[in-house]
DNA sequence: CGGTTTCGGTGACATGGTCACTGAAGCGGT
DNA sequence: ACCGCTTCAGTGACCATGTCACCGAAACCG
């Protein structure tokens, strides 16, 4: 019988020893759209996620949010690790994207692999330091950096080979940080110069490079 | 002889035989305006702050900058282990703002430290998990909150008894996220209204309750 | 005391967020 | 095929904020 970490990420980057600490976990499907924190909530272990996804939202008190990061399989959620060790309370709001398949590490099994395993150190600490340089990175697209943009960068990092992007204009405020208001204006702006063309929840890149262009912070 | 660890914070929390391996490290001086990290230097171990103040800012193209956070004594610049630990450069700026005094970890003991101490360890998440939250915090601040209830959050938080604060406008500017017209503007209004009274280099809060209801989001 | 730098004030303007709507496009049920 | 509901997008008005290009006053320094 094979374990569930075949196959995942973590099989390449852990240790024969840590994988079979992993290995009696059981993983816990969680369905679409569970809502897996609330601000205040707290957290209750360290979550591996195996498949899926889960979107970490900043909410305003005036109904605007803004994605703080997306958990992909093979990472872990940071804030959730970093409550259980004991200092803030959680302050986003976690939904699963996809279905999700994930296994808990209890604190007591995490505090051992940290002191055992090298491979779990580094792996939990690139994880810090990961999320820490994209959270920099996206304070400084949010305080510092226009909204076209930002739009752009978004489009060109989603589209598919075909320069197709399936997203609502309100998806996409939440993801760049701005209004739903403001993203149908720039794109109606872009359809206008012919850059893009729109319609209800695609929008398709007509001229790659212009976009690129804007993107590189010209014009 | 005593250690330099005596006095600190440090003292407090960490256990005899982690106090005893961080002892041989000798202390170094910093001078107040030295430029300790520019983005993408590549740090160099994990440092302790033992006393002065040092602060991260995050440039724009543009010339605006905005106070990632700040490191006080006892603390540690988490962008430094993060950097060391192998993964992200570094994207801030850090500047002594006054003289500093700090003593750095070298890669080889921070990793025994991390094996062997439970109290290092919680030190090191925990130093984490602050910074992640002061992060989560700032960017909840520059998205979706009005400059008028940052600047006088922040104000209330530096006046001293007397309801005195000294920084000049860009300075503020600079803390909050903001422009040093629009806090020009803002502390104008303010001032206008009888909330607080202006000098070059000094804002002394006159109406500390006014303010504070304006910090709480009404108005 | 004169030159220089720093600080703060100002008007004009562009961008972006908010509010209050509108109509059009999908969707589910009959 | 049609109805009603929901989601999505478009629009104008308005306010808040950031940006640019100045200015004068205050502090600083030889």
């Amino acid at each position: 019988m094979t374990s569930w970490i075949t196959g995942t990420p973590y099989a390449a980057i852990l240790d024969p020893a840590t994988r079979g600490a992993l290995e009696p976990l059981k993983p816990q499907l969680i369905p679409a759209g569970t809502v897996l924190f609330r601000p205040g909530d707290v957290p209750f272990g360290f979550v591996l996620t195996i498949s899926g996804r889960v979107n970490v939202y900043l909410n305003s008190r005036t109904g605007r949010e803004l994605l703080l990061y997306s958990i992909d399989p093979g990472q872990t959620c940071v804030q959730t690790t970093l409550g259980m060790l004991g200092s803030q309370p959680y302050s986003g709001e976690a939904i699963a994207e996809s279905d999700v398949v994930a296994a808990v590490v209890p604190p007591a099994t995490f505090d051992r692999l940290v002191r055992e395993s090298g491979d779990f150190r580094r792996f939990v600490f690139k994880a810090f330091g990961d999320r820490l340089g994209e959270m920099t990175h996206l304070l400084e697209m949010v305080a510092f950096v226009k909204v076209e943009l930002r739009l752009a960068q978004w489009l060109l990092a989603q589209a598919d080979a075909d320069g197709l992007v399936r997203a609502t204009h309100a998806e996409i405020a939440s993801v760049i940080g701005s209004a739903r208001e403001v993203v149908s204006r720039r794109l109606e702006a872009l359809s206008g110069r012919g850059i893009v063309s729109l319609d209800r929840g695609v929008v398709r890149i007509v001229a790659r490079n212009e976009l690129q262009r804007i993107a590189g912070g010209a014009d």
